[in-house]
DNA sequence: TTGAAAGCGCTACCAA
DNA sequence: TTGGTAGCGCTTTCAA
């Protein structure tokens, strides 16, 4: 408007660049290198539809803005709009699993793919963080809170109620007032018992975790569904319960070995049990799977793979929890702003066959029952 | 889209109009719930100094906040402030190694002792995801960036330089023009030998991982060192290099064992190549450590501990190299904006004492310095 | 097809 | 010991 001589601080011969001061370049220095507005700024970078703005000063924003390497000011768009674009991330104990990755792998690739980013604090079980952690999420605007254990268990509120749409991954409240993912125990443990009698074993150990624990119930209940499905009697004597680590996976092994009348196969709670049983087993002089049969559970990323040989086990939905909590989250608020009836969601544990399973040597060598293939 | 042909321009209150959005409260709610200014809330809530409020004030402001469960905007004061306090974090790949959470681990304790979070993002190796990371990390204004390989490795310029001070966690620029932290793969592959030198061994294999990595060839050197300190001479027949996994462990044992004169300890290149080192040992119907000693590297929370006989392996410091590039972005910004010289720095391996070593039996029970396999 | 201008919630400068 | 108020950089009516 007013043209002429341009009074603006007193006009710098522009005999070379003058920056000086490193601040980064906002949407108007944008707007003044394209010679239009502001608002023509922020229409063209965001894409803003219904309205229409021309060819030639759309390239040149885009120009502009590319030459002065302008980013936008995520928290001045953010106070604006209140849309944080960020999803809070709450752990109890990174550090304890391995499967803790793949929880937030799940997470993260889901929320990328939406355009969000996740932030994550890992509160070591510390109750102080915990609710830190939640009111410094509330303060960063996020969009919705996931709280994920490291192993699957019942949680009393994580944290003091926050009015964010919230989802509980590996876990779930006690009187479910909050929408969870957790594995499905029962069908895994099924499962994984199925592929036992299918190859024709009578006699299963199950070589569980400690009791009390939802994966050891559900694995136990889903043993007894399968064993009933095949029409095999339950032995209380082969069903046992340990410490989760190897080292009880090696001496049920050995107690359930020295029964009078052992088993041809085991099931075991997790694959460090499993690992146990396989030293035990080798200690006996069982080769593994030609004299005993053995499946784990949990499909630990080096175990599983590393034990010769390769172990039979169930796959621990760790990624496609975290996943599944984000999509909820984003649908959900979407939807109905996350405040519809919390579901307490369970997600299959596949199957993942390798070496450590075949039929019981006695089907081979004794020609007991039928006489099995191969 | 859809709505009354009156939005709000006239402050003509609808008679019926039910829920007034619940709006979060400002600290002008606060301030007019307290009777007090804006300013003085922020005094208060701040706890700034230099400036006297009296204990009444004070009291009453603290108390309205509380009512009113009031929380700061953090979007409206890092915009006012431009002190996000966070920091940006971005791995290759998160998914690959259980180590990934250490680094993490390590990083966002030190992040949270200096009040600050972690804002991670794990682009699973994608340059367009890395690309997409930092640019969002930038807009987001992280005071600072780290970048995060999974193994030690080199690395050309993770992503496009965006001026923020960065530190590189387990790799380092080849230009070594950014600040990197890494473990000293030299010192401890000098230690990891020396344990088995100062046991008295003097035949020595070395199974390592394969060629070409900072990690192989670092402990390769050590190897050699703690050899020459001890005054044994090096045989190229006992140097091996496989794939980093059990079954390359496995097949190496195999082949340095049959030598006329076998080794009577193993040092391997990481705890996988120690697991398959294990077995074969174990086919051969050696006893560990009885017969041979086995020195691992990593301290693989579950290998290590979960062979038996234990392994004794070296710690990488995965841990402490997150928490020192946080330390190091912190007081590097706060000293120098972040730009002095970039440092390269190395941490220590330290050694884990666990049941895999002995003194060689040729020692104790045959006196003699060379013996063949039993 | 484009622009002016009003805030979003907070901090910090300057007054009182 | 307190308060008024000007922006931080952006989006978004409404007007031109």
């Amino acid at each position: 408007m007013s043209g002429g001589a341009d009074p603006e601080s007193g006009a710098i011969p522009t005999t070379s660049e003058p920056p000086p001061p490193r601040r980064r370049p906002t949407i108007a220095d944008v707007a003044r290198a394209a010679s239009v507005s502001p608002t023509t700024v922020s229409f063209v970078l965001n894409d803003v539809v219904g309205v229409s703005i021309s060819d030639g000063t759309r390239r040149r924003v885009r120009h502009e803005a590319d030459r002065l390497d302008y980013r936008p000011n995520a928290a001045a768009r953010l106070l604006r709009t209140s849309r944080s674009d960020t999803i809070g991330f709450i752990t109890d104990e990174i550090a304890s699993t391995p499967f803790a990755v793949d929880i937030i792998r799940g997470a993260q690739d889901a929320a990328w793919a939406h355009g969000k980013v996740l932030m994550i604090v890992n509160t070591e079980a510390n109750p102080n963080i915990k609710e830190r952690a939640a009111a410094l999420m509330v303060e960063r605007q996020v969009e919705g809170l996931i709280y994920a254990a490291m192993f699957h268990q019942e949680v009393t509120t994580p944290f003091p109620t926050v009015d964010l749409p919230t989802v509980l991954v590996d876990c779930y409240a006690a009187d479910r007032s909050i929408t969870s993912v957790v594995p499905d125990e029962v069908g895994g443990g099924r499962e994984a018992t199925r592929v036992l009698t299918t190859h024709g074993h009578r006699r299963i150990a199950l070589l569980n975790l400690h009791r009390g624990m939802p994966a050891t119930e559900g694995r136990l209940h889903g043993y007894h569904l399968a064993l009933a499905e095949a029409g095999l009697p339950l032995d209380d004597a082969l069903v046992r319960f340990g410490n989760n680590g190897a080292d009880s996976g090696y001496h049920l092994t050995r107690q359930v070995m020295m029964l009078p009348d052992p088993p041809t196969a085991l099931f075991c709670g997790n694959d460090r049990t499993a690992m146990g049983a396989y030293d035990a087993l080798k200690e006996l002089g069982c080769r593994i799977p030609n004299d005993v049969s053995v499946v784990g559970f949990d499909n630990h990323q080096l175990i599983a793979r590393y034990l010769r040989p390769a172990l039979t086990t169930m796959t621990l939905p760790h990624y496609e929890m975290g996943q599944w909590a984000v999509r909820h989250l984003l649908v959900g608020a979407a939807e109905d702003g996350g405040l519809g009836a919390p579901v307490q969601h369970q997600l299959p544990c596949p199957l993942v066959e390798r070496q450590s399973v075949a039929p019981p040597i006695t089907d081979l060598a004794l020609g007991r029952h039928r006489a099995a293939p191969n």
